[in-house]
Order: structure tokens, then C-alpha cells, then sequence
DNA sequence: GAGTGATCATCC
DNA sequence: GGATGATCACTC
């Protein structure tokens, strides 16, 4: 059993059985993608590659994503690139989230990119923000660096929406930083404006370019922004939903 | 290039 | 040691 290891209690709940049957269909509600999210607590990533036939690299330099594309595979999400949600009939968005052994989050959280122009009309209710997080199913997993990948272990899934409070904050700091993108103050974003919402470069490298206007309302071309949620933020997300000493 | 999946790696 | 800025792979 898992949890006679180092990890607190509850982190994760259940160490499953070394066979479990994954499914790569969709999952027909949120009750059976909870479950099936869930089954995998406890396992390695190792484990979990492993039944679906996907070689587990050395390290993630290369692969970034991996962790987040292996979880939708075997999950059941729709696989590519589409602007919707990863479960679309379900309306349900896909998290990964690394952590530490104490529940930590490790890395902020890519939410989506962030419209440099086009904004006329936007506001926070129907944002591209708003809509991505409005359901979530979180997938801790612990994965410190000095940990294999393969030996990563996968804490507790949940599944989590905004509280009124928490979208309060996002719709807060989503308004400052959408504000200073229509002003044409895009470059003076940094990642530290915004409380628990940031405002980081998004690209595949500094060359990348997409077009911003300036404060004169002249167009220009900048590198593509995402938002992200810091740390502070799902961290509290964590220690809502699962109990960690 | 834009959007999906993110983590790396350097700087403070 | 943690966060910001930079970067990687893939699809269309």
C-alpha cells in the first residue's frame, strides 16, 4: 500500500490494484470520469504507460506535455488541438498539476492563451478564462525532479469549479491584465501583476510573433501571452479538496 | 502562426 | 529556493 509510504495521508487515497482496466472511450458522465481519474491514484506513471502501450522518456526537457497527454489518453479525452473543452460533452477541462510529496504545486498552471486584439465586446463572462476553468478535474501528481518520470506516482483526482469567491479574483485579475492589453501596455505585463492569475510569454521561442497594438493603437508584433495560475492559487485548490498534513 | 499539452532554466 | 521569462513537441 501506497499511503505506508513518506506521503501524508490522503494525498492519496487509494493504491489500487497493479491491474486496472483503462478504457479509452469517453467516459459518459462526470461520475464515471471522476472514478476512472481516481482508479489511477496510486500508480505510477511507469505503471500507467505501461498499459496503454507508451514508452515513459527519460526526462520531460523534450516532452513537456507528456504527463498532461498521457492523462488524456488514458482518461478518454478528445485528443487535439480543438478550442474546447478535453471532455466536450461533459464540458469538463483537464489538469495536470505536479506537486510535491506535501502537496505543493510545483509549476504554475497554463490556462490558455491570452487575445491580444479582438477584445472589443469581451468581457469577463465570456471570456475564453472564464469558460476554460468553469470545470476542472485536477490530476496531482507527484513529481519532484528528482524523481524518474516513471516513478512518479498520481495523487488524488478532483474535480473543482470556481467558488464565488475564487472567481471573483479571477475575473479581477483577468480584468487588469485585459485592460493593460487593450491599452496597448502589453510589454509592461510581467508575472507579477496579478494576484493569483500571471500574464508569461507563451511560445514555441523568442521569435515567435503575434500581433499586439501599442498605446497609440498602432499595430505591432510581440510574443504570444498565456495566462497561468500561480502557484498560491492551486495550492489552495489542493488543500480544498484533499486533506494534506 | 495559433492553439493544444506544459516544464525548463536562469535570474533574483 | 522560488518565480519569471524562455522554450519544447505536436496538430492543423
Amino acid at each position: 500500500m501506497v499511503n505506508q509510504s513518506v506521503y501524508p495521508i490522503n494525498l492519496i487515497i487509494s493504491a489500487t490494484q497493479k491491474t486496472i482496466m483503462i478504457s479509452i472511450s469517453a467516459p459518459e458522465n462526470e461520475q464515471i470520469l471522476l472514478k476512472r481519474a481516481q482508479a489511477l491514484s496510486g500508480l505510477t506513471l511507469g505503471e500507467i504507460a505501461a498499459q496503454v502501450g507508451i514508452k515513459v522518456p527519460k526526462n520531460l526537457t523534450k516532452e513537456k506535455g507528456w504527463i498532461g497527454l498521457l492523462l488524456e489518453h488514458v482518461l478518454g479525452a478528445s485528443a487535439g488541438s480543438k478550442p474546447e473543452p478535453d471532455f466536450p460533452e461533459l464540458g469538463i477541462e483537464l489538469k495536470s498539476l505536479p506537486i510535491n510529496h506535501l502537496g505543493k504545486p510545483l509549476e504554475t498552471t497554463f490556462v490558455c492563451v491570452a487575445p491580444l486584439i479582438g477584445l472589443t465586446g469581451v468581457v469577463w463572462q465570456n471570456s475564453h478564462l472564464k469558460n476554460k476553468l468553469a470545470r476542472v478535474l485536477w490530476v496531482p501528481v507527484i513529481s519532484e525532479r528528482h524523481i524518474p518520470v516513471a516513478e512518479r506516482i498520481v495523487a488524488t483526482p478532483f474535480i473543482w469549479s470556481p467558488s464565488v469567491e475564487q472567481e471573483q479574483q479571477l475575473a479581477q485579475d483577468w480584468q487588469e491584465l485585459t485592460d493593460m492589453i487593450v491599452l496597448g501596455k502589453v510589454e509592461q505585463i510581467n508575472g507579477k501583476h496579478g494576484d493569483i492569475l500571471q500574464l508569461r510569454p507563451k511560445a514555441a521561442n523568442a521569435s515567435a510573433k503575434t500581433k499586439a497594438f501599442n498605446h497609440k493603437g498602432e499595430p505591432f508584433l510581440t510574443l504570444p501571452r498565456g495566462f497561468y495560475l500561480k502557484t498560491a492559487f492551486t495550492q489552495q485548490l489542493i488543500h480544498q479538496h484533499l486533506i494534506v498534513e
